[in-house]
RNA sequence: GCUGGCGUAGCUCAACUGGUAGAGCAGCUGAUUUGUAAUCAGCAGGUUAUGGGUUCAAGUCCCUUCGCCAGCUCCA
């Protein structure tokens, strides 16, 4: 048979030679990474006997595919383990997720973490001894019978759905272990030998809280002990960074207790965070052409039947009543903004109209969901809403992406591109004319592809209301997080029948797009605290200059320093506590202040400082002009957009 | 909201099977006058989240409520 390989060359193979063995033919060290295969099209074990003509690829632990599969395989492994550990153990389902697997399992009497040492003992038991991963094909009746006599109640029903839908049925097994698996495996439990037990929780069986509840354990694996131990520094350097612990810490804000869950409170030092955040993104706006707007807090209901809200978004609403009529507490900003477009009459020449606020909305998120300031109920959207003709879209949309990113690039995110699509198989989900989709989603791809960026279309995650491009944003660590969202909304123009007055003198449907570029200024800030590790940008550091007298007798000269440092537009304190000038540096140091200046007998006579920044450590002594040009340059802030 | 875990001083943590709530750091006072990440001493700090129950006796056992954490679900 013929085996076409990614590179276009091809070469001949007898009948029955397995992936494995031409990726031996290629190399050794290719045998030794491979995972599986991907023949024609589909993914397959190493093992498995190719018969016809087709083309190959071998994946390894470099692939998306074989992450995934080494990772299935070790959930086999460890489901294993328990059920050889805790008899009696009924399987769920163990799947691969990013950077790991879990696998949910009825287990009789389990301990909890503190049988994982007992659990990976086992595994790697089952490492050692290189058990293979066998397949078996069989039919849905074969497969009932042998689910059955295992007692495996949750496979059964697994298997139920399965013939509904005519699938083949395949099954893997490796030593007493049998599982319902599509596949593919790796060829056996020797490739599993840098794994990880991580947590456990409880997940209902098929995430449906009627079903019984069953236990969940996580786990990861890696290609080496090399990169699972930089995953695992990883986590342990999310740990560190936890918003929820350096934001307190640092003085930032507070959250929890008398103050009601999922509401910060932000401290002195936290609200010079949020001002210098927010003064720069009003200033960010007017450039970029938006008008700043401000509407209520609250408003009557009858606003938000129009809105659609009081519907669709009653449960995460919260009500008053106001001289016996019904108020509500605003969970988005939008009405309030048309209200202002629709305060007159409006004209073609006025397009684009851009509107923006940093407007404080309230949603009554379930307590289950609340997590720091990554998930609150009362926040600051950064909001924007654009108006336009059909014909301004494409500027429209490649403006607000090229805004986005520029303030993605002030703070050094990575970013990852998603635009969201109506399904096509299902156009009932949507509001709007259809042509109107026809005519907005290419206009947004062509946005995107004109500005020559790369990105993710996904079919059918559009929003009901209209199709949208999320900008993911990357931090430090390489994860991902809710970035700035732009989304165009058929529903809403028209519930307020929204129009301007054309060219022709007739009346025009807006269109009109949402937009956020921080989200929400609380998560921001959770970002970036986790982001930077709490060393926050020269420009938004609360305390950017610590003064610090060596003994008492430079108190003074220190004190005019602080003047000085001060009147050049820094925010500085003097530090002249009765304490070592160690500690008082230890204090800064810990405190994340970027920089120091201190002034010890030699500096005091000839208005010189020596210079301190933070991470770094002594900068030697200087004029004092000098070091302040140094701290005024760490503490620039960003320039504005073109 | 659901399931599980947790809740002791501002923070980090002690207190054997129920038997007098304790330490370090932070805070305050004083001494010391300090040269690049913790000077020394003293003082103060608690209705053990909350309300109830069992007991001669509860931080410890049981129940309630609240909050926090993890996960599920949700996320216009």
């Amino acid at each position: 048979m013929r085996i076409l390989f990614p590179d276009s060359s091809s070469k001949n193979f007898e009948a029955g030679t397995t992936g494995l063995e031409i990726a031996s033919d290629i190399s050794r060290g290719l045998a030794r990474n491979a995972l599986l295969v991907r023949f024609n099209g589909r993914l397959l074990d190493l093992e498995e006997p190719l018969e016809d003509d087709g083309s190959i690829e071998i994946l390894t632990f470099s692939d998306e595919e074989g992450r995934r599969t080494l990772r299935h395989s070790c959930s086999h492994l460890m489901a294993g383990a328990v059920q050889k550990l805790f008899p009696g153990t009924i399987l769920g389902i163990g799947p691969a997720i990013d950077d790991g697997f879990y696998y949910d399992m009825r287990i009789p009497d389990f301990p909890g973490i503190s049988a994982f040492e007992d659990i990976a003992e086992e595994m790697r038991r089952q490492v050692k001894e290189d058990i293979p991963f066998i397949r078996m094909e069989m039919s849905c009746d074969e497969a009932l019978e042998l689910f059955r006599e295992r007692g495996e109640s949750f496979k059964l029903e697994l298997l139920d759905e399965l013939r509904e839908a005519g699938e083949n049925i395949s099954v893997y097994r490796h030593g007493d272990f049998v599982d319902l698996c599509r596949g593919p495996h790796v060829p056996s439990t020797g490739y599993l030998r840098n794994f990880q037990l991580l947590s456990t929780a409880g997940a209902y069986w098929k995430g449906d809280e009627k079903n019984p509840m069953l236990t969940r354990i996580y786990g990861t694996v890696f290609d080496s002990s090399k990169s699972l131990n930089a995953h695992l520094e990883m986590l342990e350097e999310s740990r560190k960074r936890d918003h929820r612990k350096l934001g307190p810490e640092l003085g930032l804000f507070a959250m929890g207790g008398e103050g009601g869950p999922g509401l910060a409170y932000w401290l002195p030092a936290g609200t010079i965070v949020r001002e210098e955040l927010e003064s720069h993104w009003k200033k960010a706006h007017v450039k970029a052409g938006y008008q700043l707007v401000s509407t209520p807090h609250i408003a009557p209901a009858e606003l938000w039947k129009t809105s659609g809200h009081y519907d669709y978004y009653h449960d995460n609403m919260y009500f008053l009543d106001v001289d016996k009529g019904e108020y509500a507490l605003k969970p988005m900003n939008c009405p309030g903004h048309i209200l202002i477009y629709k305060n007159s009459r409006r004209s073609y020449r006025e397009l684009p109209m851009r509107l923006a606020e940093l407007g404080v909305v309230y949603r009554c998120e379930k307590s289950g969901v609340l997590h720091g300031l990554m998930r609150v109920r009362g926040f600051t959207v950064d909001d924007g809403h654009i108006f336009c003709t059909g014909d301004q879209i494409v500027d429209e949309i490649q403006k607000v992406v090229r805004f986005a990113l520029y303030f993605l690039r002030i703070f050094d995110f990575g970013y990852s591109i998603e635009l969201s699509l109506m399904d096509p198989e299902d156009p009932e989900r949507y509001a709007g004319e259809p042509e109107e989709w026809r005519k907005v989603e290419p206009a947004l791809a062509r946005a995107l592809n004109e500005m020559g960026e790369d990105y993710r279309t996904v079919t059918g995650e559009a929003a009901f209301y209209g199709p949208k491009i999320d900008i993911k944003l990357r931090d430090a660590l390489g994860r991902y997080w809710q970035g700035p969202t732009i989304q165009f909304d058929f529903n809403i123009p028209q519930r307020f029948n929204l129009t301007y007055v054309g060219d022709d003198g007739g009346e025009h449907r807006v269109y009109m797009v949402h937009r956020a570029l921080f989200g929400s200024v609380e998560r921001f800030i959770g970002n970036l605290i986790e982001h930077y590790a709490g060393n926050l940008p020269g420009w938004l550091a609360p305390t950017q200059v610590v003064i610090l007298p060596i003994t008492e007798t430079q108190l003074e000269k220190a004190d005019e320093t602080g003047r000085i440092v001060s009147e050049a537009g820094l925010r500085c304190m003097v530090n002249g506590r009765n304490e070592t000038v160690g500690y008082r540096i230890r204090e800064a140091e810990t405190g994340k202040i970027p920089f120091m200046f201190i002034i010890g007998e030699r500096e005091a006579e000839s208005d010189r400082v020596a210079l301190r920044v933070h991470g770094e450590g002594d900068r030697g002594s200087m004029e004092l002009d000098l070091a302040l040009e140094i701290v005024k340059a760490g503490c620039r802030r960003p320039e504005l957009p073109e």
